[in-house]
Formats: structure tokens, C-alpha cells, sequence
DNA sequence: ACTGTCAATTGACACAGTGTAAAGTCACTA
DNA sequence: TAGTGACTTTACACTGTGTCAATTGACAGT
């Protein structure tokens, strides 16, 4: 691929994903898109094979850009599984602001397009990934609450860390960010992590 | 309204609630809501202004029809905290894929449409003042973990029992409903309960 | 029987959005 | 100078929402 072609590729995907973060993931066209790229709207089907590739291609552009992995990475250490989770909702709850919008699109689509549903979990592999370590490594230092075996300790701390909770708390309720990651963590612990009693 | 009119128009909601469903809120038009019904597209728009207004009257119908509230309210007797968030999580719970399909829908148009949001915060305002009693109770029996305001504690208990959260850990996880209400359950308790120690 | 009215149907249309197709432009390159 | 690649322009097909006007059929009251 030509560099000219690479140029305006570049310029498709950072006016998409500026677009996704305006308006929240919500009501954005093709034509808008084309518009605030600077090209036509028939360059975007040049490029991307429908609106959906499109989406699919920002996501991963962003992930490629923003580098959720490698943040995660610099605190898979071996480490203790307390230390893990704080960091992990740390990484996390300040990532997902800068994602937002485009997370949104694609949480939208999920239910009906598997190529979306795709995208989006292999841009999460590596914040899944890290769950399974989290409760992996409370569970080997036996602070893992005896209630949950691990297969359900991970599934619920996914769910719980998931982008529409995130939204519930600070987009509905008024949250700051901090305020999220502060009450995430100890919801987290709370939930997972033994107290030894006396 | 006549009663042949109302005949026609219960008929457009239980089709749209049945497709709704069926489809889990997802890529249901109008036409074939109508086909559904046995009555033209056109007759659609006699009795409801919009998509949008069929919508919010298919979920108040669903709510009139199910009653989430009046099961709530046997039992919102003066019980401990505890009993009552049992009561509450297996009422819910129980209530959640009964309406899994409109609730999606509502869900999915409440970030662009303000009288869907509405219309979805009415019907479960009855939860939301459950939630508020059941964290308030914890509080007024000294049980409600200290590190929670009770502002804070309703809010996450609400987020917690999201219909989002239900679809990840059943219809994605594949949770049967017992094991959600189980965890949910269990999980609150964690969260909210003061385990007193020794 | 006559008339009015109400519920619903039929068919047409405007509009927005996605996606396809073909012809044309323009710059760079062999 | 001919050719190629990237992009534009114009046009069109299709789906879905929402509007409009003319029409049918049934069921009143007189």
C-alpha cells in the first residue's frame, strides 16, 4: 500500500474515532465521517468494506495507538494479587475514558454483528488476561473468597470492570474518575479477597 | 377510545412485546411488527407517533402486565436488610428474562432518546426505591459496611443488578438463572454486609 | 334507507442512511 | 507520452421511518 494511501487511511480512522469520542459512539454517518476526514464519501468504501469494517478498523487503530496491552504488561510482575487488582482497575479506570466513544459504538453493535463482537474482545484479551491473573494469584495465595471458584471469580470481576458499569457510575451518577477507580477497587477486594478473621 | 380500538392496539403491543423477545430487541421494524399484528404499517402510526412512542408504551404495557412492582411490594414488609435484599435479588432476578427482550431495546435508544430513558426509569423506579430501603435498612441495623456512604452503596447496588450485567453472566457466561440469582446475591452480600468479626 | 363517523387499508411520497457501480480527474512514473 | 493508482463525482438500488390523501366497511342515530 502506497503511502498516499496509508495517509488517507490514517486521516479516515483518527476523524472516525474523533467523531466516536464527540457524540459518545451515537448517530454517526458515513457522509458525517467522509466529511471530517477531508474525503469523499465513496474514499471510505475504498478503503473499508462497509461501515462496520470501518468501526472494526478504528477500534483497533485506537487500541494500537492507546496500547491498553502494554500498560497491563508493566504491572504483570510477579507480584501479590491485591497489588494486581489495584493496578489493573488504576490502568483500566483511566483507559477507558480515552476509549469511551469508540467503546460504546461497539458494545452498540456487538449484539448483532460477530465482527464487531470480534474486534472488541481481542482488543480485551490482554485486560481478560488479566483477571484470570488476578484471581490466579489470590487463589495461590489462598485470599481468594472460598465462595467463588475461580472460573466465577474471573467472569464476575469482568463484569463488574465493564465499560457500561463504568458509564452507569460516572456518566449517569456523576462520578469523577477517581471516585470510580477508588470504589471499583474496593468493591473488587470486598468481593474476592479473604479477610482472615482475627 | 372505543374498545374495537383498543382491541387493535393491545394487539400492536403483545406483537411487539412477542417480536421484541423473540428477537431480543434487536433489528425489529416496523412493518413487521405490523405483519406480526395483523393490521397495516399505517395503523401502526394511528395509534402510537413514532417508533420511539410504541416502544415506551410496549414497556409500560409489559410493566402493567407483569407487575414488577406489586411483586416487589410483598416484600417491602418491615424485615432485616439482609431478608430483604434476598427478596429483592430473587424477585428480579426472576423478572429479568421476562422482559429481557424490550429491556434491551429500551436500553439500547436510551442514549438517544430521552423520553425512552424515562419511560425505563419509571418502571423501575419500584427497584430503585427497593434498593434504596434495602441499603437503608443495612444502615439503620449497623450492618451496612462502614466504607460505603448509603448514597454510594444505592447506586452501586443498582449498577450492580443491571440488565447488562445479567446478559454477561447468563446469556454470555451461560450462568442458568439460579446461579445468578445465587451470585448476585452473594456478591451483594459481600459488597454491602459488615461481618462482624469473631 | 340516509348520513356521518370512526377504524383501518391502500398506495404514494419524502427523506436519511448504507452500499454499489461507472466514468472522470489528476499526479506521479516508467 | 502512455499508464497506473488514489480519489472524486454522479447516479442508483435498497431499507427503514414517517407523512398524506383517498378509499372501504361497519356501525351508529335519525
Amino acid at each position: 500500500m502506497s503511502s498516499i494511501k496509508k495517509d488517507t487511511r490514517n486521516k479516515i480512522l483518527t476523524a472516525t474515532w474523533q467523531l466516536m469520542e464527540q457524540r459518545a459512539g451515537q448517530g454517526v454517518s458515513m457522509s458525517q465521517i467522509a466529511k471530517a476526514a477531508g474525503v469523499s464519501r465513496q474514499a471510505l468504501y475504498l478503503h473499508f468494506d462497509s461501515r462496520t469494517a470501518l468501526m472494526v478498523a478504528t477500534i483497533r487503530y485506537v487500541d494500537e495507538v492507546k496500547g491498553l496491552n502494554e500498560r497491563l504488561k508493566l504491572f504483570q510482575q510477579a507480584r501479590g494479587g491485591v497489588e494486581l487488582l489495584d493496578a489493573c482497575i488504576d490502568v483500566w479506570g483511566n483507559y477507558i475514558p480515552e476509549i469511551y466513544g469508540i467503546a460504546k459504538a461497539m458494545i452498540n453493535t456487538m449484539d448483532t454483528d460477530e465482527a464487531s463482537a470480534t474486534a472488541w474482545n481481542s482488543c480485551m484479551s490482554g485486560l481478560q488476561e488479566m483477571c484470570v491473573q488476578i484471581i490466579t494469584a489470590l487463589q495461590d495465595e489462598g485470599k481468594l473468597v472460598p465462595s467463588w471458584s475461580a472460573e466465577e471469580a474471573v467472569v464476575i470481576f469482568w463484569t463488574m470492570i465493564s465499560v457500561n458499569n463504568w458509564q452507569q457510575l460516572t456518566v449517569e451518577c456523576g462520578w469523577s474518575n477517581a471516585q470510580y477507580i477508588h470504589h471499583m477497587k474496593l468493591l473488587l477486594k470486598r468481593t474476592f479477597v479473604h479477610q482472615r478473621c482475627c
